[in-house]
DNA sequence: AATGACTTCAACCGCTATATC
DNA sequence: AGATATAGCGGTTGAAGTCAT
């Protein structure tokens, strides 16, 4: 077995230390990860645990396929806010599919997704979502809806080419307030103006506005609504009856959250195409 | 049966964010 | 306010399994 120039053990875990592992989580609950090593006897270092323990050993991992159900929701948040850079982009897919993590769902991605769709995605088939009034507290940006259409100019982020440096640039941009500003005034909507940095900042802008749409969604606090008569339970919470209305009309939510339609035009499965499992 | 190519996914690494002093 | 410690993220790697020849 590798060890590091610390004697820390590295590569795969043991049955024994998954047990070890355990029985130290079940003591002494999860976190305090620096102290897990040595309380469970293990030298391994603390992330190498906590890695081991979030991604394999905790309780309500599932393991096997991915259902058609998961599939979905993957494509579809992945759609809305993949080419965008969002900050905890995975963690925040994974947060709405129960029992999977994030790095389960980075590799599903990047093995069985990525490759299929690629060559499929094109300016025509970018999400159009069409919300009127998100929050009380967060205005959509005026020509979000603009940026969001326009042609894909922005570098496809494929992560086999994307050095860390422009992820690390992009996260610390983004993750300072969690993609929001807390500041009502920053918030206001403002005349459009077309520099080159302003738009920018517009995207940026759209992007706080989707992290806010995850995490309505997540506290209950919003709905939105599913495309499709068919869309699976899984995908209930999130997108909801009525998503599908190209009417226009708005859907009252409750505590002054009103959206209108949020339109999808991704067939996910042609695009997927997997088999069931 | 042998072996080389390809695929999958658990694990590691480097980095930033956040908490604490 | 700055330094240090800790947590957690995304990107990448490599061993093991599978497939094709």
């Amino acid at each position: 077995m590798e060890k590091n120039a610390r004697g820390v053990r590295k590569g795969a875990w043991t049955k024994a230390e998954d047990i070890l592992l355990k029985k130290c989580i079940d003591k002494y609950g999860e976190g305090r990860w620096h102290l897990v090593p040595h309380r469970a006897g293990l030298n391994r270092c603390r992330k190498s645990c906590r890695l081991r323990w979030l991604n394999y050993l905790r309780p309500d991992i599932k393991r096997g396929y991915f259902n058609k159900d998961e599939v979905d929701l993957i494509v579809r948040l992945h759609t809305l806010l993949g080419n965008r850079q969002v900050f905890r982009l995975w963690s925040l897919i994974a947060g709405r599919i129960p029992g999977r993590t994030a790095n389960d769902v980075k590799n599903f991605w990047n093995t069985h997704i990525e490759k299929k769709s690629k060559p499929m995605i094109t300016q025509t088939n970018i999400i159009k979502p069409q919300p009127r009034i998100f929050s009380k507290q967060l205005v959509a940006p005026a020509n979000w809806s603009k940026e969001l259409n326009k042609p894909n100019d922005a570098p496809n982020i494929d992560p086999k080419n994307r050095s860390s440096t422009d992820h690390h640039a992009s996260s610390s941009k983004t993750s300072k307030t969690d993609g929001r500003d807390e500041n009502p005034k920053n918030n206001k909507q403002q005349p459009i103006i077309h520099s080159p940095l302003q738009e920018e900042e517009e995207v940026d802008e759209c992007m706080r506005w989707w992290g806010n749409l995850l995490e309505i969604t997540e506290n209950g606090d919003g709905i939105l609504f599913p495309q499709e008569d068919h869309v699976p339970s899984i995908v209930e919470p999130i997108f909801s009856p009525g998503f599908g209305d190209q009417s226009g009309k708005d859907y009252g939510v409750e505590d002054g959250i009103i959206l209108s339609c949020l339109e999808l035009d991704v067939d996910v499965w042609k695009l997927v195409s997997l088999d069931d499992h």
